[in-house]
DNA sequence: GCTTTCGGTTTGTTATTTGAACCGATGGTT
DNA sequence: AACCATCGGTTCAAATAACAAACCGAAAGC
C-alpha cells in the first residue's frame, strides 16, 4: 500500500463516536509506526485535512473536507439531492430511512432519516460501515456488483453479528441471486436482532450500483403490512433517487419495480 | 514536498468552473511527471477522493469526501452554522456576503449567499482563493494573525489585480494596523475594479482568526449611508457566527464593535 | 520521585517514488 | 490514407523519500 493511502486511511478511524484522536492512539489504530504517523499527520494538517485542538494535542478532521465537498455537491448532488426524498421515506413509512455509498469497496452510510411515528426507532449515529452480508443494504449493493467484487467479499471473513446472521457463502449467493429476482433485498435481524430492514439497490450515471437506500425497521412492528408499504416506497424513493442522481436503472429492475409498485 | 501534500494538492486543482480534468491537464497543471500524476491519482481513486467518469476518461472529486465533510460539520458545524447567518446578512444589506476560511495558508470562499435587491449583484461563483493583500477578507484575516505569518505573505508577490490594488507591503502593513484599530477591513476595488467590500475577522475556540466574513457591493452602489448599514450589519454578524463556532473574540475586537454596533 | 505514556525528533537503512522513454489508441489535418 | 499530435497508461533504472527503532522532554498516575 502507498503512503497516500496509508494517509487517507487515517481518516477513516476518524468517527462520529470518536472525534478526536491522539498522536499514539492512531497510530496503534492504524498499525503504524509513530513516526510515520506523525508524518503523514503533520502532511494531512499542513493541507488542512487534519488539524490539531489547541490543548489536548488531539487531532480531527480539519476544513478542507467541507470546500471540496462542497465542490463535489455542486457537480454531483449527491446527499443534498437524496436528503428529502429519504425524510419523505422515513416519514410514509414510520421508521429510519438510510442511504449508503460504496466508497473503495465499504459501504458506508452517508445520510439517514428519522420517523417520529414512534418512540422507539432504529438508530444508526455511530455506524460506520455496513456489512455486506449482514445487512440489506448491503446485498442489495452486493446484487449488482461485478462477480469479482462479490467473490472478492464473499472470500473475506464473514462475521456472525447476530444469531441470525447468515455466514455461509454459498446460502448468500443464494440470497443475492434472489434479491436480483426481486429488485430488492430483505434481512431480518442479520446486523442487530431486532433490526427487520428492507433495501434497494441505487444506480449512477453509468448504470454501475453506487449505493443502496433502505429502511430499518423493529422486528416487532414488522407485519405483513408494514413489509407492502415499505417496499412500495423503497422503489418509489429508489427511482426517484437514481433520476435525481442522473442517474439509470438497469431495464430488468426497471421492470421489476414499474410491477412491483 | 511530500507525496501526500503533492497527491492532496492534486484535490485542488478542481474548481466550479472546471471540475473534471484529464490525467495530461492534471500533470500539466501541478507541474508533475505524468507517471507520478497517474500514480497519485490511482491512490486517490482507490480511496474514493477522486473518480474515473466513464467513457472521457476524465477525473472528478470523490464521494469520500463527502462522508468526511459530514463528519467534520457534525463535530465543528461551520458551513451550516454560518449559513443562515450569511443569508440574513446578504438580505439585509442587499448585496453579496460570503464567508472565507484560511485552510493551509489560502483563504478559500466556503459559502456564499446573495440578494436579491438588485439586478446586478457581485458574483463569486468561481472563486477559489482570495489575495490577502487585494480583498477585505484578506486584510481583515490577515490582521490577525502571528506576524510570521504576514511576514510570509508580504514576502509573496503581490500582483497588482486592478489600477487600485495596493501592492507595497509597508503601505499594506499600514493597511492592516487600520484594521486591527476599526476590527473590519475594507477594499475599494482592490480586486476588481467596480467591487466595493468590508469584512471582519471570525475567530475559532482558541480565539485563533480562522477565516472572514465579507459583504461585496457595486462600487456604484456604496455611499455613506450604505457602508454604515453594511459595517452594522456585518459586525453583527460576524459575532454571531464567531459565537455559534464556539469562539472566542480577542478582547479588544470585541469592545470595538460593541462600541461601533 | 519513580514509571509510564504522551507528542515529537533524530538516525541510518530501506523501499518507494520518480521521470524519461515507450505503448497502443484516438482524433484531427493534410 | 498517411501523418502527427495527444491522449491515458506502462516500464524500469536512478534518486529520493519513507521507514523503524531509539531517544527526548513533558505531563500524568501512582
Amino acid at each position: 500500500m502507498g503512503t497516500i493511502s496509508k494517509a487517507l486511511e487515517l481518516l477513516n478511524y476518524f468517527t462520529k463516536a470518536r472525534p478526536l484522536i491522539g498522536l499514539s492512539d492512531l497510530a496503534r489504530l492504524a498499525e503504524l509506526n509513530k513516526a510515520t504517523c506523525f508524518r503523514l499527520l503533520t502532511e494531512l494538517a499542513d493541507n488542512g485535512f487534519v488539524e490539531q485542538i489547541g490543548t489536548s494535542r488531539e487531532y480531527r478532521l480539519g476544513p478542507s473536507v467541507l470546500r471540496l465537498a462542497a465542490l463535489r455537491e455542486a457537480q454531483v448532488p449527491t446527499r443534498e439531492a437524496a436528503m428529502p426524498v429519504l425524510q419523505v421515506l422515513a416519514q410514509q413509512t414510520g421508521e429510519t430511512a438510510h442511504l449508503s455509498l460504496l466508497i473503495a469497496d465499504i459501504l458506508r452510510p452517508l445520510a439517514h432519516a428519522y420517523s417520529a411515528a414512534h418512540a422507539t426507532k432504529v438508530m444508526l449515529e455511530d455506524t460506520e460501515a455496513l456489512p455486506f452480508h449482514a445487512t440489506s443494504s448491503g446485498l442489495a449493493v452486493l446484487a449488482f456488483q461485478p462477480e469479482a467484487f462479490r467473490n472478492r467479499i464473499l472470500a473475506q471473513p464473514l462475521p456472525r453479528l447476530t444469531t441470525s446472521t447468515e455466514t455461509v457463502p454459498a446460502a448468500l449467493r443464494a440470497c443475492i441471486n434472489e434479491v436480483r429476482a426481486l429488485g430488492y433485498a430483505e434481512s431480518r435481524g442479520g446486523y442487530e436482532s431486532d433490526v427487520h430492514s428492507m433495501a434497494v439497490p441505487l444506480f449512477d450515471a453509468l448504470g454501475r450500483c453506487s449505493g443502496a437506500l433502505a429502511v430499518a425497521a423493529l422486528g416487532s412492528r414488522m407485519g405483513e403490512a408494514q413489509r407492502r408499504k415499505i417496499r412500495h416506497a423503497l422503489l418509489q424513493a429508489g427511482t426517484e433517487i437514481t433520476t435525481l442522481w442522473g442517474g439509470t436503472l438497469p431495464a430488468d429492475i426497471a421492470t421489476l419495480w414499474r410491477l412491483a409498485a
